[in-house]
DNA sequence: CTCCGTGCAAACGATTTGCACTATG
DNA sequence: CATAGTGCAAATCGTTTGCACGGAG
C-alpha cells in the first residue's frame, strides 16, 4: 500500500503548510476548492487520514469539537482560544510533564501526554474590550 | 430556571457517581434503561449537560469521539487508556503547569489547561502480554 | 396551576463509506 | 496495467431540537 502523490494531495498537504494555522477538514476544503473547485470533501478528509497517519502532518482531537489538522507533525503542545477556537503551538518549558514521575500512575504504563493550553486570544480580548466600552 | 429533582435525573445522577468511572452518554443510558425502560437517550443527554452546567458532574471533552462524563466535578488531571479508551481520574503532583509561566503566552490571556496522560491500563498490560505468549 | 422535564422522532453537523470511474507509478 | 485515489451520494455516528404531553413544586 504505496503512497501516490497525486495533485489533490500535493496542494492540499501544501496549503495547509503554507496556512501556518490548525485548519478544520472543512476549512481547507474552502481554500483548495478556489485551486481544484471539482474536488470533494471526501477527499480533504481522506488525505489529511492517510497524511497524518504517514506522520506528515498533526492531526487534533479534542472531542465535541471538529478536528484540527497540524501543519507541525512533532510533539509539542498547543494553546487554543476559548471564544473563537484558534490554536497555536507552543512548547511549555520547564512546565512540561516530568515523565520519570509518571513510570506507573495508578498501575497505567505511560506512553505520554497531550498538553492543551486555554486562554483569550490577542484578537478576541481586543473585541471583548470593545463590547465594554460600547455598554459605558 | 431552577432545577427539579426527577426520577430521571436522580436516577441519571446515582448511576454515574456510583460507576465510579466516566462513561459516555449511551453508556449511561443503557445502564439506566434497566432501571427505567422508558427513559430516552435525549433525556440522559440533557440531564448530564444540565447537570455539568450546574457543577455537580464534570465533563470530559478529551480526544476521542465520545464526551465523557465525570463523577468527580473539581478540577484535576485525567490519564486515559490508549486501548481501551477508559479513563482515570488523576493529580500530576509538581508536574502539573505552573500558571505563572504561563501569565500571556502568544499573546494570549491564559484561563486554564487541560492536562491528559495517555497511557496503558492494568488490564490492557496483561491482554498484550497474553497476545505475546499466544504467539511464541 | 405553572412551567420544567420528558419521550419520541426528526434534524443536525462532522465524518466515513460504497461504488463506479480515473490516473499514478 | 494494476491498483491507489477520486467524486458523488448515501450512510453513519454522536448529539441536539421541536413538539405535545406529564409531573414536580
Amino acid at each position: 500500500m504505496q503512497l501516490r502523490m497525486t495533485n489533490q494531495r500535493e496542494i492540499i498537504l501544501r496549503e495547509l503548510l503554507e496556512s501556518k494555522q490548525h485548519l478544520t477538514a472543512d476549512q481547507l476544503y474552502d481554500i483548495v476548492k478556489q485551486l481544484m473547485p471539482r474536488i470533494s470533501l471526501a477527499t480533504v478528509y481522506r488525505n489529511l487520514e492517510i497524511l497524518s497517519e504517514a506522520g506528515i502532518i498533526g492531526k487534533l482531537e479534542i472531542s465535541g469539537r471538529q478536528k484540527r489538522f497540524d501543519y507541525d507533525p512533532n510533539d509539542h503542545d498547543h494553546i487554543y482560544c476559548a471564544v473563537c477556537h484558534r490554536v497555536d503551538n507552543l512548547n511549555v518549558e520547564g512546565a512540561g510533564v516530568q515523565k520519570e514521575n509518571l513510570r506507573s500512575v495508578k498501575g497505567y504504563s505511560v506512553t505520554g501526554y497531550r498538553l492543551e493550553i486555554i486562554g483569550i486570544c490577542p484578537k478576541c480580548q481586543a473585541k471583548e474590550k470593545n463590547k465594554e466600552n460600547d455598554n459605558e
